[in-house]
DNA sequence: TATGAATGAGAATTCATTCAT
DNA sequence: GATGAATGAATTCTCATTCAT
């Protein structure tokens, strides 16, 4: 009901388009015209492109790494754990569909530029994920992987499920049936879970 | 040897450029000194700006794509072609790393911009890695799965592990042990195999 | 005395520029040093080099027609109602002087460039001659003529009439006395004027 | 039948192209591709972009002004030499119908930047209405009148005429009936002879 | 806080012209 | 004579940012 502060306004709708066209692609004259601002305005509120950037990577990221962080530490016994992780980062990223794209673009660009609180959440997600696999080999209940490459495979993976939305509706590889799971986070989630655990477990 | 046409060097370079910096972060008169040629020269070898990116994606998907369907046709039985299929993904995308870098940001876009034919060559991986899913499942070697979360799966995968090696040395999240390890696309690449094959196998 | 407004001072400038070289010939940069904005200023008030030129022809265009038009409707009678028309035309023309450059580029362009809008004004005189003459031709005052022809002979005549004072002073053909009466719009007007009346009347 | 020389296709087409759009609006680019000619071999045989047009202009002028002279030269008395001057502008200015465009757009720059030997045909046919016209003053068949208005009025309303073919086929001023003998040049030529001679003649 | 206007530094593209073959 | 390729100097337009009110 409250109507929106003029400086979040400005965040959400420079979340967005951040989201849809890169830093680069972002151009302040529409940042305000979206919404509904004057140009100045940004500047009043944001120091500049790169800090209100920031601030954008910021917001976003934090509360994700805190969300999966929060998850994992709710449960006991490293699959759970595991499962866990997977499923509240998949539930954050489709929550927030701005992360995946923002995220993939950084990625793309070797994560050089991404601020270093921003780094710093993922390295969060990363460092608990390998605390997680750790456990469970102590425990005789994994096998030993790669930390490295069982997060890529989590955050690939999902970050392409949640941005791949649009494009996906012009592939002619999936049936209808298929299409329909298929925009369905929660059974995406529980898919890549279970490989990855699977392929995880000593049996 | 041989020198490389300047129409071609326009290419390379620009294929570079747009991996590092995206379509929108990539100027011209960069790409011009870059190469060491005119700025008109680029315009007087390619069109425009767009169509240069156009260019680049297909002369950068096509081979990928055709190196994936040489590897699969070339075996027999839905296990093996599966695991060329994941071995030849990473193997060409590690051999030519703008791949990923470009792929990502387009993926980031939701694919909507990416131009048709380089689209289609993507779609010739998915529709490849859906029969191979069929077939194990016709065989009674794999269980039913998505096709669409597997292919993201690999790619997913993959890209970053590509387009990560030089964030991955500023993570403190990896010894000096598994740093080597983490390089070698072939250990990689197994892994996720590995990873992937084990979930679907029928036990 | 009140200071121009910008978007009004760039208008003025560009009419000189557009008279003096042409829309292809006038260039930005110059049109911005000459009204001594920034280039973006420019851009900030027009949308364009061609949209600006619009408005250059509109505003040029309208308040000639409009005089034209007034003029004819204060007279009684074909004979008066046609010098007025053509003394009006002259008046005015004289008056813009950017007009008549403008007016003779477009009509040797075949008006086909030409914005509906301003089209639309000259339209507006050419269908006014056309009713004085048939005013006079049935009140048995004028033989019957082409409206066309009476039309061009007005705008023809005193368009170049208008624009030639630069290229007159380098012509030999003519002497000091002639000269001056060359420069005098007035006499001008009424030699034209009384051609074309002399010329139409029934004796 | 025999094949134009390059250097006369090139001039062709660039006379074509300067009356179409100017000397500025013309593009070199395009006039090779129109003449089917690489733009290196323009060069090759036309100094440069300024040479070029001087030479159309030249080509242009010349013939006009020595046919309006010979013919003028071959009448008898100040009203037929008029006449038949009127009507040889008339009908070369139809015949070399660029000639009429690229002389408008001259004008329009005051004929300021006209080549010398250009401006000196257009000077040559001045001189000799001036005569002409003297002539009848000195036998009592003409009115004193000014040569310079006279001159305007001629080739204001022929150029007028032939230029604006397509113009006037979106006028609505003109019913079908005058559209047609509007594009007759012998027919608009006599109008205009009649006017001028009417309101010469001392009655 | 908010805004219309202004601006310097770019950035994409064009164009007349030249060069090597 | 002809041509594909190259190029420097424009030229149009954009964009992040600032200023005055």
């Amino acid at each position: 009901m409250t109507k929106l502060k003029t400086s979040e306004r400005i965040l959400n709708c420079a979340t967005r388009l951040f989201a849809q066209h890169g830093y680069d692609g972002t151009i302040m004259d529409e940042l305000a015209e979206q919404c509904g601002v004057n140009k100045a305005s940004i500047y009043y509120h944001h120091k500049d492109k790169a800090t209100l950037y920031e601030s954008v990577l910021i917001e976003l990221f934090t509360p994700i790494a805190d969300t999966v962080v929060e998850a994992v530490q709710s449960e006991d016994g490293p699959v759970k754990m595991l499962e866990s992780h997977i499923r509240a980062f998949a539930r954050s990223s489709a929550g927030s569909p701005c992360f995946s794209a923002i995220l993939m673009r950084e990625l793309a660009s070797g994560g050089i530029n991404m601020p270093v609180r921003a780094r710093k959440q993922m390295q969060r997600i990363l460092v608990l994920l390998g605390e997680t696999l750790q456990l469970g080999v102590s425990k005789n209940v994994f096998k030993p992987a790669q930390t490295l490459i069982i997060h890529f495979m989590i955050i690939g993976t999902i970050n392409l499920f949640v941005t791949s939305i649009p494009f996906r509706k012009s592939l002619p590889g999936a049936d209808k049936f298929d299409q329909l799971k298929n925009f369905d986070i929660e059974s995406a989630s529980t898919q890549i879970s279970k490989t990855i655990v699977d392929s995880l477990l000593l049996k």
